[in-house]
Parts: structure tokens; C-alpha cells; sequence
DNA sequence: TCGCTTT
């Protein structure tokens, strides 16, 4: 009951309530930029995230009482043009004028650097981009671009003329130039690759206007089905009002491709890599037409269980002409590498610092002991007033199942769960609920740690401690996304010894605070790490609540009883995490 | 590291 009256406050009022607040932030983001002078108190509350459209010509024509009048572009554009050319290691005049003490600066790197846009309408101007794109563009609320989208939209767009050996003379089409663009979780990446992507394909295939070639001229790859559907709609909203054939690939989809003449008519497809090497080996799908190919992603999409199967997929792209581009919110070095040995004379942008999140999440770390106390911990901060929907994360999927099942038990209300060992019925199923505000807390596995965009979101609760830094700036950017604010509570234990002080550094440089004795701990030794993983965490039950629960449950549960118990044996045995003399070589 | 994702 007291759950219930701590959530009315949430549900279908909230978004509205949230829509408002994010209008006014937009607002006064505006004004910040056009005017010479801010207040200070106007400063320190701007999210960084609405910093972007320090690239914008003017205010929101559309909104009461906003200050219209702005720099000249001109003036804008020498300012930043100067900061991209010697962007490493200088700040100077470009300084003066931000409002911000840590801005998101865009530090791009390569040959010919094409110069990023201000507006949606100064790329319409040099791009042509049609009347179409425009109107769809402002009618889902895209009025001023982001950072990557001012930079990485005219990129893509631009054609790569210093080398004549990449002209292509058969299409009498220059190549257009390859793209590595590093943004933040929630700056727009999506609209970034699609948006110019259209604006290149011109028109849907068969159309007289162009010269479409025979077969699909577009794909997108993405990490999991989740996100691929999500990038579709997104696709489907610029498609709006033309007969773009744009297909979410899905083995019921594919199936609908297998008459070759079908085929002809895709101009893009959304896919996972597996389910598109799959079409691709039987037969019925051919690569040979597209002109462009996204890693959304792209640190996934190149590390091991994925490579081979990108790598497949781009040798079966074989237009010489193909524009490849990589985005992602993180791009470690090793698979920057990867990326960059797959496109051809690149601009690597990069918005604000890699690897560092969204100032505006306030992230927290709290120490609960061993795994027997999260349980605990998680009802405590539940009993506590929270702003749903909150997005709990866990290692694996049984504990996602188990700790939805013990919530739900424990009577917090509206608790989904997602993870992939679902069925597909069943994922979408709780996509959906999320999209419609139905679910006020949801716990998932990794599968939901990238790209996917619930607006809403402003909780994420790391119930178990991510294993790597990547997984933690992708998980706790599902929240503080276009602005918004955001919350970040991280659960460790004894056991996160060794992965603790790399994600304290990382809310250190974010700007969240942590207790000084984290960072005064050792980094522990490579074998301490090795000992670490081998802890298995069981599902999560609640041996004080054994009634009411189903046959399957139980009996999952003796399993899982068996196995939790031979894990806490072996966690026994391992030597204290956190003791000094794991050795320190930092 | 591992488990996570992909049919």
C-alpha cells in the first residue's frame, strides 16, 4: 500500500511533467547561447547535454519568449573551425564564449575534414537535402542538431576528392567519405547515420529520380534485436510520407525477400549480424548494391562473437564506392583499430571526453557487503520515494528472471523483466510495457545495456557490478538521455574489489563524487582479477519467503539452491578482496 | 576475466 501511494506519483503524469521540464531546459539553453552573458546560476544548471546547440544559429523560433538574436554563423563557424584543427591540446578564444566549465568539445581527426553545420537548414542548403527529410525532421522534433549530428551529418554527406584513386568512375560518383564518431549515450547518434543516409539514397528505389541499381543499397547493424527495432522506427519516422521500403530484418522478414524482384525494391536494412549472415549463406540475400553500411555500436559489433560475422557481412558489400561508418558512445583502442582498418581515408569524431559519461547522471557507488545483502538493499531503496521507471541490471539471466520474481514477491509493483533468453514474443512484449510507461521498474541483462532509448528512464541501478568500463557507461546511459537528468546507483560488494577503482575513476572524471578510500585502493594484481571472475553469483532467492511460489519456481530453485551453495563454498575460500596487499602497479 | 549478445 505504501508502495502504491510512493509510485502514484509516477505512471502516465510523469512524462507530461518530464516533456514540460525538458521544454524549459530547452529553453533556457537557448538563451544561454544567443545572450553574451549568463547569470551563474542559469550556468551551473544547464545540462551539458543541451550544449550541443551552442551550434545553432538562433533560439527556438517557435517558443514564447525566447531570445532570438544570435552570433553571426560566420563568427561561429571560424571559432570552431579553428578548435577542430588543433583540437588536442589548446583552448583559446573558443574558451571565452562557453558557458560551461566542462563543455562537450568535438575534436575530429583526418584528410579534409569537411566543415560540420550549425542547422538542419544550413545542411539543406549545402546537401539538398529534400523537403521531405525537412518536414519529417521538424515534425518529430528534431529542430537543432546535436554536436554529432552538426559534425557527423555533413561528413557523411561529403565526398572524399583528394585521392583520385578513391573517385569511382564507373558511377561518375566520388567516394563519399567513411566516418568514426565517437558521441555520448543520448546526443543522437541514430539520426546522425540515418538522416544522411536518405538524404544519399535520394529516393526509394524504382523511383525515375535515381539510379537505384538492383537490391538492397542500405544497412544498419546493430548488437540486438531491441535496438535494431528501435533504429527501424526511427527510420520509418524520417521515411514518413514516401515509399521507402525499409525492412527490420527478422527470419519472418527474410522470408518475405526470398523472390529476388522483392529483394529489389529494399532500400534499407536494419539487422542483426547473425540473422543477415544467415540470409547471406543460404543464398537469398545479396550485398552487392548497398552503398552504405553502419556499425551502431561499433565497439560490439568488433569485438569477438560479433567480428567474424561484421566481417562477412562487409566483404559481401562489394561497391566500391561503399561508405562505411562506425558510431558508439565508447570505442576502445583495440577496437577503434579494427574500425579504422575498415574504412577508407576516415574523419574519427569525437564529442566531449571518450569513455567518460554524461555529467548530468549523478552516479553513486553503495557498498553492500557480499551477494546475500543486495537483495535486501534493493527492497530498502525501493521503500524509499523513486522516480519510475527505474532500470535494474544484472550479470546474467536467471538472476534477472529471479530478482524480477522476488520483487514482484516482495510487492513492488509493475516489475518487467527482460533478457534474451526470453522468447521473441515475450521481449517485445516488455519493450512494449516499457514504451508505454507500464512498467515502473525493469530488470535486465546486458542486452539492454546499449543504444536503447526509453526517454523516461531516470534510474539505473547496476544491482550487479559491471565488468568492464564500457558496460558501465552504456548501462548508466539508458539514463540523463537529450538532456535529461539522470540517477546512477551502483551496488559493489567485497567481491568487486578488483573492477571497483576503474569505475570510480570514471565518476571521478564524470564529475560524481566517491569516497576518497576507494581511490586510494590498490589496482589489484592480474591473478587477484583471475580469482575474482571464477565467484559465481547464484540466482537471487529469499530463503526467509519459501511460500506461494510455483512448481517451476521451486524447482529451479533447487537447482539453483545446489549451485549457490557451492558458489558461496568457493567464495569462502577466496582471500579478502580488498586487502592491501593485492599490490599496486598504477 | 566472464557472460552478454547474435539463429
Amino acid at each position: 500500500m505504501e508502495a502504491f501511494q510512493l509510485l502514484s506519483r509516477g505512471g502516465i503524469k510523469f512524462d507530461k511533467k518530464r516533456f514540460k521540464n525538458d521544454v524549459e531546459l530547452f529553453n533556457g539553453k537557448s538563451k544561454s547561447d544567443s545572450g553574451k552573458e549568463q547569470p551563474p546560476s542559469t550556468n551551473s544548471e544547464l545540462p551539458v547535454e543541451l550544449d550541443f546547440f551552442k551550434y545553432a544559429q538562433g533560439g527556438p523560433s517557435k517558443r514564447k519568449g525566447t531570445n532570438l538574436e544570435a552570433e553571426s554563423p560566420a563568427g561561429k563557424k571560424r571559432k570552431f573551425t579553428k578548435e577542430d584543427e588543433d583540437s588536442e591540446d589548446e583552448e583559446d578564444e573558443a574558451e571565452e564564449r562557453k558557458p560551461l566549465p566542462q563543455r562537450h568539445r568535438v575534436t575530429t581527426k583526418g584528410n579534409n575534414v569537411p566543415d560540420h553545420a550549425d542547422t538542419f537548414e544550413e545542411m539543406r542548403e549545402r546537401f539538398q537535402l529534400s523537403s521531405h527529410l525537412m518536414t519529417n525532421l521538424s515534425k518529430y522534433g528534431y529542430h537543432y542538431p546535436t554536436g554529432i549530428q552538426s559534425y557527423g551529418i555533413p561528413i557523411l554527406l561529403s565526398v572524399s576528392s583528394f585521392d583520385p584513386r578513391l573517385v569511382n568512375t564507373l558511377t561518375n560518383s566520388l567516394q563519399s567519405r567513411d566516418l568514426a564518431a565517437i558521441s555520448p549515450t543520448g546526443t543522437g547518434k541514430t539520426l546522425s547515420y540515418l538522416l544522411p543516409m536518405m538524404a544519399a539514397l535520394g529516393a526509394p528505389s524504382g523511383s525515375s529520380q535515381i539510379d537505384s541499381g538492383s537490391g538492397v543499397r542500405a544497412v544498419v547493424l546493430a548488437p540486438t534485436r531491441e535496438l535494431a527495432q528501435q533504429i527501424h522506427n526511427e527510420c520509418l519516422k524520417l521515411a514518413e510520407g514516401r515509399k521507402w521500403k525499409i525492412i527490420l530484418f527478422s527470419k519472418a522478414t527474410a522470408n518475405t525477400l526470398k523472390d529476388k524482384a522483392a529483394r529489389d525494391k529494399v532500400d534499407i536494412i536494419i539487422s542483426t549480424p547473425l540473422r543477415l549472415v544467415a540470409s547471406l549463406q543460404s543464398g537469398s540475400l545479396e550485398l552487392n548494391n548497398v552503398r552504405h553500411l553502419i556499425l551502431d555500436e561499433a565497439d560490439r559489433m568488433l569485438d569477438s562473437e560479433f567480428h567474424n560475422q561484421v566481417q562477412e557481412i562487409a566483404a559481401g558489400c562489394s561497391r566500391a564506392d561503399i561508405q562505411k561508418a562506425v558510431f558508439s558512445a565508447t570505442l576502445p583502442a583495440n577496437a577503434e583499430k579494427i574500425a579504422m582498418d575498415m574504412l577508407k581515408d576516415p574523419v574519427r569524431v569525437v564529442v566531449g571526453l571518450k569513455d567518460t559519461p554524461l555529467p548530468l547522471i549523478a552516479q553513486s557507488l553503495t557498498y553492500v557487503a557480499d551477494d546475500a545483502s543486495k537483495l535486501p538493499s534493493l527492497l530498502t531503496y525501493f521503500a524509499l520515494p523513486y522516480s519510475p521507471p527505474v532500470l535494474v541490471f544484472t550479470s546474467t539471466q536467471p538472476r534477472a528472471s529471479s530478482l524480477a520474481e522476488e520483487l514482484v514477491m516482495n510487492g513492488i509493483p509493475n516489475v518487467d523483466c527482460l533478457h534474451a533468453g526470453m522468447t521473441k514474443k515475450e521481449r517485445e512484449d516488455a519493450i512494449s510495457r516499457m514504451r508505454k510507461g507500464e512498467s515502473w521498474v525493469m530488470v535486465s541483462t546486458e542486452v539492454m545495456a546499449r543504444g536503447m532509448d526509453f526517454k523516461g528512464v531516470r534510474e539505473v541501478i547496476n544491482y550487479d557490478f559491471p565488468t568492464s568500463v564500457q558496460s558501465y557507461i552504456h548501462r548508466i546511459g539508458r539514463t540523463g538521455r537529450a538532456g535529461r537528468e539522470g540517477k546512477a546507483v551502483t551496488f559493489f560488494t567485497d567481491e568487486d574489489g578488483p573492477y571497483l577503482k576503474s569505475i570510480a575513476n570514471v565518476l571521478l572524471q564524470s564529475g560524481s563524487p566517491v569516497p576518497e578510500w576507494i581511490l586510494k585502493l590498490p589496482k589489484p594484481s592480474k591473478m587477484k582479477r583471475k580469482q575474482m571472475g571464477k565467484v559465481k553469483r547464484a540466482e537471487i532467492v529469499n530463503p526467509a519467503r519459501q511460500i506461494g511460489k510455483n512448481d517451476a519456481i521451486k524447482k529451479r530453485e533447487m537447482i539453483e539452491g545446489s549451485k549457490r551453495r557451492k558458489a558461496k563454498d568457493q567464495a569462502k575460500s577466496e582471500q579478502k578482496v580488498l586487502s592491501p596487499e593485492a599490490g599496486s602497479n598504477s
